[in-house]
DNA sequence: CGTCCATATGAACAATTGTTCAAATACTCA
DNA sequence: TGAGTATTTGAACAATTGTTCATATGGACG
């Protein structure tokens, strides 16, 4: 971690105009600190669901079944998005996959629900939606 | 839609025990103002804030962000993810066009930090992380 | 039993993505 | 001014993804 250290030094130097070594000492505690608390199966596990949601056929049919008040089938769901049965099918198998839906037979049909993590990430992405970003250069 | 319309008709019967007109069209019309309501605009943004945090070299930066206690350049962030500079600079600027961190400079450095739809995703992410989704067959 | 229908699965392929390398900016300081 | 450093940008390429087609599964019903 050499040159990390030089460059928190100098990064020391600037903000605070002098060389302190003890807050250096922290600072790099804080930087490996971090590194640590970042616990990679939930990295691994959320970035799968937000990949899941990153695709607009996926994130379309889920918002279906969050909008109706009633589970939906494959049949229902195919004419909401524009890809073929297959495509419902296999969308479908990903979201379950992913913990984003719930499966249900009955029947012929096979019918499928939101689970509480997907409303939720659903609403948040509705309560956070406010125009375009404001991005400072 | 008339495929549809003959789905929907077994379905009825299948569920009500009997065809019954006035509900066949309560359906067809809920599926056809599901598929309005779906604001493509929006479908789209979201998906790709989604997409945005469906990395993990992404989202593991993001964390370390919302973990600080203080904004963070990208020479500190470089040691906290498994990827070049360059990387950390790309998977920043994915980031800050997805509307998920804020970009200042001062100095030599630039600083991120993490929006308020980002620190948002973040905790509604932690808060249903309940071990393994449970999948109805 | 066999047929019909809803759904799932697997192979295939174009399209997209994440990363790195090389080079360009942009700021600081002497 | 020029040298040094932090960050960005663009090209390139392997790896991954989303979709469709063809086929399989599995329940319902005659």
């Amino acid at each position: 971690m050499g040159q990390s250290a030089e460059q928190v030094r100098r990064l020391l130097a600037d903000e605070l105009g002098e060389c302190c070594d003890s807050d250096l000492a922290d600072r790099l505690d804080e930087l490996q600190s971090l590194a640590a608390s970042t616990d990679d199966r939930s990295i691994e596990r959320d970035s799968n669901v937000c990949k899941t949601l990153g695709s607009e056929t996926r994130l379309r049919l889920l918002r279906s079944l969050e909008a109706a008040d009633r589970q939906l089938c494959v049949c229902e769901l195919e004419h909401l998005a524009d890809v073929s049965t297959s495509g419902v099918s296999h969308a479908l198998s990903d979201l379950a996959e992913a913990g984003l839906v719930h499966r249900e037979k009955r029947g012929t049909w096979r019918y499928y629900e939101p689970t509480e993590r997907a409303s939720a990430l659903l609403e948040t992405l509705d309560a956070t939606r406010d125009g375009e970003g404001s991005e400072t250069a």
